[in-house]
DNA sequence: TCCGACCCGTGACGAATGTCATGACCCTTG
DNA sequence: CAAGGGTCATGACATTCGTCACGGGTCGGA
């Protein structure tokens, strides 16, 4: 019996995913989230198999989730998204991720994929993966990412700084020199163009 | 029996809810599409009694889609979307549209929710009836959007002068304005916010 | 070993931003 | 008519932001 998280915050979606799942005789769901944080908490507490993870959550998003649960449960991560671009792939593979599914995806391989990464496979989206290989990579070191993501509601400097236990100058020469790679030239900018290309 | 059309772009959840609706007896899919063109094609040839229509599709969108059907065909329209406002309910409700769920609605409820409108009776979300009612209309006056829209990509304030043909003193006045009413401080976080209530 | 990269911090500078006061013009409403 | 709200504009002001130069630290690869 494989158990399995679903943490998506929009309920249709994981409750019908769920649903489906639950007509599996091999699945078991042993906890439903509905954001971040709260999937971190339940992962920690029932120890699943495997965890299904929405990219796109309030709070923490998906990646974020696997990142804090890597190394500190044996838990497998699945991510979902809506919007599948290679830098996003990255992201994840760089966070421990095992599997990675656009919602381009029908409902019926979920099952599957669920297996296959609980039997210690990975599962990677093949039309992703193929863009991946061919595509450009983040120039941004991981700092940099890290002050944009930080920033990206339109946080100040000091905010930021506090947020990431930084001094604000520091905070200030990590912005100055992604505007530059990015060549572009506030804050706001930058996060519209690495959001766009899948890097926060 | 009660034949149902499924229009939604994002494969993961149409299959999903498509499955779980096939679980029904009383219940048939009769068409699947993935976009608001092909629904209506698919509902002028099969003439479902229900059709249950995501509001963010490429091409028309769900509402316009029941817009073409109304009177053409007696099949009743259901419109679901990720972000409900009361907005989008006035502009659905004027299209004909006889059911409004948001996609924050647990998807076990979207099987009766559709027998009672096949059954002539109407349903509209309680939760943005209610904000309807209330009217959680824009604090903000048209120029304050303009002005907010124009720069949110991060636009300089003389960018947006020059998109608008107005002096850079304007411009600022009406984004200070618009900060007091959202009680912020920063452009960045104005049209944050303004975008999570569908101002902009 | 040395070099380069990334990381953290300081200080100073100019430019951009947001605030405020003020005044003008058009509307609509009472 | 008068009052009020929205629009447009100007100028002055303090704050924040982004840039630059600089120094110190770690770490991995040549």
């Amino acid at each position: 019996m494989i158990r399995v998280l679903i943490a998506d915050d929009e309920d249709m979606i994981r409750t019908a995913l769920a649903s489906l799942l639950r007509l599996e005789e091999d699945l078991e769901i042993v906890a439903e989230c509905r954001s971040g944080t709260e999937a971190v908490d339940a992962a920690l507490r029932v120890d699943p198999d495997v965890c299904l993870l929405d990219l796109e959550m309030p709070g923490l998003d998906g990646v974020e989730v696997a990142e804090r649960l890597h190394g500190r449960i044996r838990a497998r991560c699945i991510v979902v998204t809506r919007h599948a671009r290679p830098g996003v792939l990255r992201r994840a593979l760089r966070a421990g991720v095992e599997g990675f599914v656009p919602k381009s995806r029908r409902a019926e391989e979920v099952a599957d994929i669920i297996r296959r990464v609980a039997a210690g496979r990975r599962y990677v989206d093949p039309e992703i993966a193929a863009d991946a290989l061919s595509d450009e990579r983040s120039p941004l070191t991981a700092r940099e990412l890290d002050v944009l993501r930080a920033g990206r509601r339109g946080e100040t400097i000091a905010q930021i700084a506090a947020a990431l236990h930084l001094s604000p100058g520091t905070v200030r020469n990590h912005v100055s020199s992604a505007l530059g790679k990015l060549a572009v030239s506030s804050r706001q900018q930058a996060t519209v163009v690495a959001q766009e290309r899948g890097w926060i």
